[in-house]
DNA sequence: ATTATTTTATGCGAAACGGTACAAAATGAG
DNA sequence: CTCATTTTGTACCGTTTCGCATAAAATAAT
């Protein structure tokens, strides 16, 4: 895995640098951020954030990669199927919540949503980043949901396509609403309003 | 209402020109969009720009303001109270979408949850907008709900603060799903879901 | 006609932008 | 030790950025 290369070995760790970079890029958004502003951040001149990761694109997209990639994982765990379907949607939000609500000026809501969406018309690889991790978390709920069928734990006939959908709309939006800087009650009110929506009212 | 001014008057109509800004920003968002691009677009030079609207973040903003407060229009105007509940809903996503799929690279989605919420943490006013835009849009859903339920259009119980926030939340979805790149018919069918949502399957 | 007022057009200017050339530094290979 | 290789830091490149200074042009008031 880690054969030693040649010359004069990175001063630095690139996942850390990577999740330096995305904070910046949260908060700022890509056409917002300077290339003097991530190197500030991540304490590396450009020259090395070039040569590590190609132009302020290629880190974008990067980031954008990264956060995917953790937020799937951040999922597939809250989705334990040894839990009720009630109680892995409200571990879903409540994550979530945790995630959006983490920043240090204002909440920041979801790093795709609040960020990608802006660049989505114009650069077309952040569209497909975009575009593949809003499927790919609907495609996990809808599994969760087909295993609930399954189970009984939703009514006969129930959609599972369609109650995914469903559910990832309060996800989005409580990705937007975070970023608008919604109070936590309000979020997690409306967490709750999802819940019972597909669940039935507790 | 329309006094002779003094001085030399303007070659320009502030409100068309203020339209052709939106759809600049619409595309690019606001940090990806140069006074150049602006001046080319609505062929104002930047001095006039200036002159008319401040500068570029005063210009944004007002482009913002009148979007919110077209939406609110075509919202109100959807929910002509003359017709059933399920009928406004189904107006109210359908012109959504008419408006979010007009695009002519890629669909553009929601000029506010799509450029807004990006630089909603650095520009406070920016921020500002959008929350209230999201309130305004939900009052105005509610009003209707608390209607429907006098009316007996909704089951007795029914809590139209819930049902106007979750109304809302697919409206988020659709406005996102639409610049991420879905197609029509999926956008349709997430409509056609929310509506059944609150309204019950037809 | 003269003056005051406002808009238009040219163009400047200082700063910030993304990106890279180049040499010094740090390592492994031979 | 010497050389090849890779990273680092400085400095620089041309371009783009936003905003404004300035003067010409177009109108109303006097």
């Amino acid at each position: 895995m880690s054969e030693k290369k040649r010359g004069r070995p990175r001063a630095f760790d690139a996942k850390v640098t990577l999740e330096k970079a995305r904070e910046v890029f949260w908060d700022r958004g890509f056409a917002g951020t300077s290339l003097d502003t991530l190197s500030a951040a991540t304490q590396l001149n450009r020259p090395s954030l070039y040569g590590a990761f190609g132009d302020k694109e290629d880190l974008y997209i990067d980031a954008l990669e990264g956060y995917r990639a953790e937020s799937m994982g951040v999922l597939a765990d809250a989705l334990d199927p040894s839990l009720p379907l009630r109680e892995n949607l409200a571990r879903v939000y409540q994550r979530a919540l945790a995630i959006y609500l983490h920043g240090e000026t204002a909440a920041r809501g979801c790093f795709l949503i609040g960020t990608a969406t802006a660049e989505a018309i114009q650069h077309e690889r952040v569209r497909e980043v975009l575009s593949r991790s809003l499927d790919d978390f609907d495609g996990e709920i809808e599994k969760r949901m087909k295993l609930a069928i399954e189970r009984g734990e939703l009514p006969d006939g129930s959609d599972p396509h369609t109650l995914a959908r469903l559910a990832s709309a309060v996800m989005h939006s409580l990705a937007v609403r975070a970023r608008a800087g919604d109070s936590r009650e309000t979020l997690e009110a409306l967490a709750q309003s999802g819940v019972d929506m597909i669940c039935g009212k507790a």
